[in-house]
RNA sequence: GCGUCCGUAGCUUAGUGGAUAGAGCGCUGGCCUCCGGAGCCAGAGGUCGGGGGUUCGAAUCCCUCCGGACGCGCCA
């Protein structure tokens, strides 16, 4: 579609004074299809060009008759609607999907940059609760997206191992906790000490000291302090990593908080030579209130250091080390004063690379209406939910497809996707309200949605290979040149086709705002169109020509369809 | 108090300068002697938070007020 649009933007160009590619950034999708595949407003250039709007309408549509693309061009209101030979876009988009189906959606415009993805990144010895699930399921998809765009990419589990959360666990464990109870079930005792330490802390408030105390022993490098951390994240890591199979995620690196702990004091130096240390109450600081920012604290009072130390180690290691071009925080957006206090730090070190650095946002996690608050023990654990979900996958199976061959693997597949999309499919700054009815109702705009339409488009293709004899099956791929005047899709058909022509833009939309959500919504645009299409229009019954033809059309939606699935890591089943 | 973000149907939301503001859930009513009914079609439901401004044109941009979320030096 895009190329079309260029195609015809060549033409009118020159007339309109503008570039080419303005012309075909400004046509747009009319609302009804009964006006046009294409159009052209024509107020903007009313001022420039001096003449009313319907009169530049009406000579846009003079220069644009002689498109061989078009098959009609009308004027409407000071709008020029165009619609647009359908043998055009069948071929153009065949041709474009023969070699690889990706290529309907990329035209790979990062290749040989690198981009290094901060996602998920769940504190050690704390339950991986819904909460994490945004952070991990739009790290995963961005870094499919921008790898398909052509990036090299890297996804980084920034492990929250250290800092003085973790001297309140130890401290914890030291005073209530026992052995035998953490080896029995590690995260959820370990857990249930991090919230106890919290509430004796308000009636305690030296139990806070005690913790700065012992991050301290940590930070010194204290024997016995230096076990318990390691076997607590030993602990840990083994049940995240039983999380992420589940979701599909994978990590090039699991580089944790410490991992920066011996890189630090070179941040340190650096910002000390380059003056922009300050002392303040006894502290370490940047000031920033040049930028209406308070000041980034690098180094606390007692001498240890803080996150912010950390953010500036582990950006110099992945730009430095691993070579990384952009740099991607998938944090949530309560910490956006501290991204922006990272950044403008860098450029003040001099790394002009930081304006490549962008901390993708998300909104809160709410359940039923009410605030997640790890410190008091208010957790939905993902583990539970995915179970739910799973188990209700199951049970539709059950009464819907009892003869299923590998049901509980598909229920596995479509509960997870079921889970997945739901978070996927809004826009990420939104808070979510995570509500079970929402999460397990498996009609409408979800995942279980367009994983049924992808199987029902597998199932008549299957369906297909046992009614239809192979020669039939093999001989037409796309429609021979003689017959494209008389090329005619039904309305269902040139939808779909239409729909799936604008691959390219949604996914480029996707990537250039970091969003996800556009891509899910291609999906139920696409699933909407094959379903429709469907029902409306016999596919096995249909006549030769037709049948081949509706069979390459299902063939493609399956790809398609399959593609975009894989885009926002989720599994599609060929039957379910 | 200051800063950032958000406010669209009962609920969840799309649309961020163009035609009559689109969907889904829920509700009501249709559609399988026919390729999968986790589907398709239709109906009811909207002061696009209020007001002002810019523009040929505003849900979209600017100002202001209201409501909400988050943040504002030694947590991450």
């Amino acid at each position: 579609m895009r190329t079309v649009k260029i195609e015809l933007a060549n033409k009118i160009a020159s007339t309109l004074q503008e570039t080419p590619e303005n012309c075909a950034m400004l046509m747009e999708y009319p609302p009804n299809p009964e006006l046009g595949d294409l159009a052209l407003p024509c107020f903007k250039f009313a001022k420039k060009l001096r003449k009313n709007p319907q009169q530049i309408a009406h000579d846009i549509a003079q220069l644009l008759k002689s498109a061989t693309c078009l098959e009609s061009v009308t004027v409407e209101n000071g709008y020029v609607n165009m619609k647009i030979r359908h043998s055009v876009i069948w071929n153009k988009v065949f041709e474009i999907s023969s070699t690889h189906i990706a290529n309907l959606f990329t035209r790979q415009r990062f290749l040989g940059k690198r981009v290094a993805i901060d996602y998920s990144s769940p504190n050690i010895a704390k339950p991986f609760g819904v909460g994490h699930l945004r952070s991990t399921i739009i790290g995963e998809a961005l870094l499919r997206m921008l790898k398909e765009d052509g990036f090299e990419g890297i996804g980084i589990n920034h492990l929250g191992d250290w800092g003085t959360q973790f001297g309140k666990v130890i401290a914890a464990y030291q005073k209530w906790g026992s052995e035998d109870k953490v080896k029995e079930n590690p995260i959820r005792e370990l857990f249930q000490l991090y919230v106890r330490f919290h509430q004796e802390a308000e009636q305690n408030p030296h139990l806070e000291e005690e913790a700065r105390y012992c991050f301290k022993k940590l930070e010194d490098g204290d024997e016995e302090t230096i076990r318990l951390w390691q076997w607590f994240i030993k602990e840990s890591l083994t049940g995240f990593e039983k999380t992420y199979r589940l979701l599909g995620v994978h990590f090039d690196h699991y580089l944790g908080e410490s991992f920066y702990n011996d890189k630090m004091e070179a941040v340190v130096e650096e910002l000390q030579d380059k003056h922009l240390l300050v002392e303040s109450d006894g502290a370490f600081v940047v000031d920033l209130s040049e930028w209406n920012m308070p000041p980034c604290i690098i180094r606390k009072s007692d001498g240890t250091t803080i996150y912010a130390t950390r953010d500036l180690a582990a950006a110099l290691y992945r730009h430095d080390k691993l070579h990384a071009d952009y740099l991607l925080y998938v944090v949530g957006s309560e910490q956006t004063l501290h991204f922006q206090q990272v950044f403008k730090v860098l450029d003040l070190m001099g790394r002009d690379w930081s304006s490549n650095c962008v901390h993708v946002a998300f909104g809160l996690m709410k359940f039923n209406g009410e605030k997640l608050s790890t410190r008091r023990g208010h957790v939905v654990y993902l583990e539970d939910v995915l179970e739910k979900a799973i188990q209700e996958a199951r049970s539709i199976i059950e009464s819907k497809n009892p003869n299923l061959s590998n049901p509980d693997e598909v229920a596995r597949q479509v509960g997870v996707g079921a889970v997945i999309f739901n978070d996927l499919k809004t826009y990420r700054i939104h808070d979510v309200d995570f509500r079970y009815e929402d999460v397990l109702n498996f009609d409408g705009e979800t995942g279980p949605y367009v994983q049924y339409t992808h199987a029902r488009a597998c199932s008549v293709l299957r369906k297909a290979l046992t009614t239809i004899s192979q020669e039939e099956m093999n001989s037409s791929v796309s429609v021979p040149d003689v017959a494209l005047q008389s090329f005619t899709l039904t309305p269902s058909e040139w939808s779909l086709l239409k729909q799936i022509a604008q691959a390219n833009e949604f996914f480029e939309r996707a990537v250039d705002q970091y969003d996800p959500s556009v891509i899910a919504r291609f999906a139920l645009l696409v699933s909407h169109a094959f379903n429709r299409f469907y029902h409306d229009d016999p596919i096995l019954t249909a006549p030769h020509s037709i049948r081949q033809r509706r069979l390459d059309l299902v063939r493609l939606t399956k790809h398609v369809l399959a593609h975009t699935l894989h885009l926002l890591a989720i599994e599609a089943p060929e039957a379910m």
